[in-house]
DNA sequence: CATCCGTTATAACTTAGGTTAACTGGAAAG
DNA sequence: CTTTCCAGTTAACCTAAGTTATAACGGATG
């Protein structure tokens, strides 16, 4: 059920059986959500975080102009707020980007958890680090990439962050932003997304259609990114 | 020594004063550091946390043209890389933006605090969070407002987290970053920030001189930055 | 099977911000 | 004092991306 979870932590940390057993114990109740659910609104106070199991998140933004930004994606495997455990309220909302089954995960448990394991306490708050850490690079697309490097840039981090829970064939996975959507993540017009798209797959890097990315040319692609995945903390880790 | 840094802390949680002494003891060392040095480069295998007593920390990442992408700004009071803690190393640089005064807090004597007092676990926790929340707002900035609207939100920014650590007389506080620095902070050239710096003040919303900057009408400034405080966490917390 | 409506595509036109370059003034260095 | 240097300023010009509009395609709905 959380084996994505799962392989995103061991791909970096090592855990203890008596641990997983203590993991798998978070989850209280596990929900099916539509596609375009606000499934937490910025401000609320929460006393769960969610753990997505399968499907897509993203940490949004609105505009008074109806614009929005969203500031991060969320694959299966991620806690897509772990960090409302210590903030208590979220500055952001959190909305399904296709169908998603979220597992919920009371604070209360969690507090118990790390009490119990406070290897585990770091654990996690090393995965809020990640988080962070992706959304510095975000902000350095934001900042300073181009409308071509910035497409191509998430592109590559989906691959990868999908590749660690198991959920790339190939050089393909199941992308199912919009385009609106995915203008959005990166601060464009649909309009210029688009343009963009049609710009990666001239040049032979990508492949889009019916919600599937093919990646053709990954050397290329990474390049125009300038993609290095050294921010997102691959390798095995000390806690 | 640190008191800005329990100034930030008390601001939004409670701290026993067995809780103080613990954190007192956190500092191995004090160092001093000129402006525009390098302190922590990226990559770095870190055994200590930079506790910034005064002065000016950036986070930023250099591109392969030279540019640069600050992606967080640090004054006194803050760790500027509490998240090394964690993550062992950092996927950006760290830089004086300012003569600055640093203590040196190794990372043992931070987990053996944790360890004695798990609330301070959770509440560094939480910092590293409002961390994640500051450039989230960032990546708004970056992704949707105008230069204008950046510009004065930082400015906004800035003077609330000032605010809190005692580092603002009236509407002004010191600013001794550079307009090429403002920049590369707000993801502009240099030569636009000091056009938007000129709108500014035409609009008589800002003073900026001598490295002072003067906050002429906060509402106006407030206004056209969009400025809402709530992502900065300001209110008092239950851990 | 007609009609909606969201998504993708495209073209024509506009603009915010980038680029290049030149000039100023003050502070440090000699 | 002069020279150097760097932060700030300004102007002329350029371009990446925004804006507006239109159309084609599908999948859902009645």
């Amino acid at each position: 059920m959380i084996s994505a979870h799962f392989k995103k932590l061991r791909r970096r940390i090592s855990i203890s059986s008596e641990e997983e057993r203590g993991i798998r114990g978070l989850v209280s109740e596990t929900r099916r959500v539509r596609s375009d659910e606000t499934v937490v609104r910025a401000g609320e106070e929460l006393s769960n975080s969610l753990l997505l199991i399968d499907g897509w998140l993203a940490r949004s933004k609105d505009f008074p102009g109806g614009e929005r930004q969203v500031t991060e994606l969320h694959v299966a495997g991620d806690f897509a707020d772990l960090h409302s455990f210590t903030l208590k309220r979220l500055d952001h909302d959190l909305v399904t980007m296709s169908e998603c089954t979220i597992a919920i995960v009371p604070h209360e448990r969690l507090g118990a958890l790390i009490a119990a394991h406070p290897r585990l306490g770091r654990a996690y708050w090393f995965l809020t680090n990640i988080d962070a850490a992706i959304q510095r690079e975000w902000a350095l697309s934001l900042g300073q990439r181009s409308a071509l490097s910035r497409m191509a840039h998430l592109f590559c981090e989906l691959f990868v962050r999908l590749e660690v829970v198991g959920r790339t064939v190939a050089n393909r996975y199941d992308l199912p932003l919009t385009q609106r959507e995915l203008s959005e993540c990166l601060g464009l017009t649909v309009v210029h997304a688009n343009r963009t798209i049609q710009e990666l797959r001239r040049r032979g890097l990508i492949e889009l259609e019916n919600r599937q990315l093919t990646i053709l040319d990954r050397r290329g692609l990474e390049g125009v990114a300038q993609f290095d995945p050294t921010y997102l903390h691959l390798d095995k880790h000390e806690l």
